[in-house]
DNA sequence: TGTGAAAAAAATGCTCT
DNA sequence: AGAGCATTTTTTTCACA
């Protein structure tokens, strides 16, 4: 048969079928990342559609991972823990092939936000709220130089965190 | 210079009431930092207070500015940007003074995730999402290297981003 | 502060276009 | 795929312990 079903634009994807978004989704994902308890009816408003439609694409956005989950965005100065900061660590040349382990480990910590994979010189970078220096001093002592996996560390101090306009709002390129 | 960061936990802040989170709290913040969409009705089942309480609780934790909003965590990779790193900039001594104004305007720019400001050698650290490769080069040069205030920037590729324990789930210090 | 029940609003599912 | 409508569920308000 001549017909084919043209869905699947872009390869690759695991797991995720990679059907382009359109106009409307890019606005409901600004909206959602902006205010993710935003009504569902507000939201359909705001997009032009109906509810009905608005809640089948939210529903197939978070099918396809497009949309990971909604977060509340918590004050860590709030929940006690004002310094935050980043780690970055080198593994020894033996411990590399166990960096997921040790990672895996770190990630689950209390305090610990973020863990980045990186290219480069170091192999990861925690981003780390703790209590206090001496509360970041310790955890960097008793997880980190403490491990035999561990080359060496640098702990860089995070005066203030802004989040760039792409956490909460999507652009239309052009 | 340093009293002005580290010491609103407590005391009264900059009109937020501080007082200290009791066990209920800790709970639906844990709660809604995991799945912010999750419902009233649900939220306050698992905290074992009334959906009314729980209701009231969760706005004076939003007034409070313990929970600081809800964002929906879209996938960059799902939006086009699959290609992350984080950039430091160090700007020229003469330029250090407009660092508000400078990191303002990148904040803003599209595929900018996260501005930190650094105590270290350098300034600060950008956090971005690019279509590729030669897109986030682009990036660099077009609005870092080509300013006269950025005395130098280094680009270190991620690999991979794993969200933390503490991104979800909020600790008893125990 | 916390609760229960009533009123208001929203979400969801279905059917038709 | 999108929209309109009926049903179900949830949110929200308020008098009261």
């Amino acid at each position: 048969m001549g017909r084919v079903l043209m869905k699947e634009v872009r390869s690759g994807g695991v797991g995720h079928s990679a059907a382009p978004l359109d106009d409307t989704d890019q606005v409901l994902l600004g909206l959602l990342a902006a205010d993710a308890r935003m009504a569902n009816k507000a939201l359909a408003r705001a997009a032009g559609i109906a509810p009905s439609t608005c809640l089948n694409r939210v529903r197939l956005l978070r099918e396809r991972g497009v949309i990971r989950g909604y977060h509340a965005d918590i004050d860590p100065e709030a929940i006690g823990r004002p310094i935050q900061a980043f780690v970055s660590v080198r593994l020894r040349a033996g411990s590399r092939s166990r960096i997921r382990e040790l990672t895996g480990r770190l990630a689950a910590l209390p305090g610990v936000l973020n863990v980045y994979f990186l290219a480069g010189a170091n192999d990861f970078q925690l981003h780390v709220a703790c209590e206090s220096p001496s509360a970041l001093s310790n955890f960097v002592v008793d997880n980190l130089s403490a491990s035999q996996d561990v080359a060496l560390t640098e702990t860089t101090l995070i005066f203030e965190h802004v989040a760039g306009r792409a956490q909460t709002r999507h652009t239309h390129p052009g």
